[in-house]
DNA sequence: TATTTATTAAAGTATTCGCTTGAGTGATCT
DNA sequence: AGATCACTCAAGCGAATACTTTAATAAATA
């Protein structure tokens, strides 16, 4: 019953893939590099069923991809280990070279428009140093509340047309929300360059920011 | 009928896993960065049925993960994009890193000896020009001929015993196969150890070295 | 034009996957 | 201790996958 080593570890590389093989999953990842969360909270988030979620937390776990504790009577998820996010971005990376499809629905994200290139963290930084710039995060209130990059301010797409009029014309906007995978900065940047702001997404979202080592304002 | 388009994104990001997520497309991919081939030589490579064979490239191409072209009677595939193989040792890493299932069937691969750290590259390279060390190509013989690493000895598994007789005891060799999920080259790098060479493995295979453009030996 | 060769398509079968439902387990609260 | 809460396990069902066998197609050759 012995198979040969190479085979062994192929099932194993293949073990990795297949966990981030399923939309499920991958959007379960998303939401816990927003922060470790219980098994409701994140199948509340993503709506899947509690059971449905367990089972593919229990999938992720078992691929290494998340660890798990047990905190009183919640089981807490967390990524293991930082690969795991540019394992998920060299993903989308490769999917948007590849994939003419991919293509397509980004495009369509930005309703037409070109997107302008989204600005570097470092770029950021340097930028919230001077002041000279306005940050939105554009994800549900919960998620603001409980990490944001300090300074931000959380807009919903539902609140992009009234916040705007507050807004000096011609001012320049950079939007992010939960990381590569989130479209709500994508529409975000389209819906306000569309009402002539300076709009640009930022590279990569919150969990990024974070596993920089950059400043993260937490409850 | 619309989905909406996070699903969209994320199925067809899904597409792209579970295209690296079986085994037998990780064999299949792994022979193709070895050079563009046809069907029947990538079905003899990797043990599959032609006809197997077939279906899983075709799963890879649809993935966008290699493109194919007709050169007469042949289909001739090849990798569509460098970041395939950089998909593929980051999977290789999350899985090394936390699987420890991995780990130990790393370890059988040496023999329960200590394996020593890779060469990088770079390193090679210098060693190279200044001559100071001897390289082994340790994949079949046919992919030898194919492409190598100018300079470089083709040595089998089989071979080695006879050899290593040959050989300036304690001299410094460097061991190289397909890549990072070959395993002859860990063999290779045990066995001469334990006849006491200061032997080490290559980091990456020939994929790897030629992608950095260097030079390679071609037919 | 007919034949051979290389590959793909189609059809069939066994296995695995994703999801649901309902029962079971562990920790907390009363 | 009993009730409740948060999660996991087990069973079951429909859909998707992997592999095999048997056509069908496309290009080269006779």
């Amino acid at each position: 019953m012995s198979i040969s080593p190479k085979a062994a570890l192929l099932e194993e590389y293949a073990l990795v893939a297949r966990a981030i093989s399923a939309p499920a999953r991958l959007m379960l990842l998303e939401q816990i590099a927003q922060g470790e969360r219980g098994v409701e909270a994140l199948a509340e988030k993503t709506g899947l069923s509690i059971a449905n979620a367990s089972q593919h937390l229990q999938h992720l776990r078992r691929a290494g991809l998340v660890d798990s504790r047990r905190d009183g009577k919640s089981v807490i998820y967390r990524l293991s280990d930082a690969k795991t996010l540019a394992l998920m971005d060299l993903l989308r990376v490769v999917a948007e070279r590849n994939l003419a499809q991919v293509e397509r629905i980004l495009r369509g994200l930005s309703d037409g428009q070109d997107a302008p290139e989204p600005v570097s963290r470092d770029d950021l930084a340097d930028r919230l140093a001077e002041g000279s710039v306005t940050i939105f995060d554009v994800r549900p209130a919960d998620e603001f509340a409980f990490a944001h990059i300090p300074g931000a301010r959380n807009v919903t797409l539902a609140d992009l047309d009234r916040i705007a009029l507050t807004l000096i014309p011609g001012s320049e906007i950079v939007a992010y929300c939960r990381g590569p995978y989130c479209i709500y900065a994508h529409q975000a940047v389209a819906a306000l360059r569309k009402m002539g702001f300076n709009a640009r997404r930022l590279d990569g979202g919150l969990p990024e920011w974070r596993e920089e080592g950059r400043q993260v304002f937490h409850n």
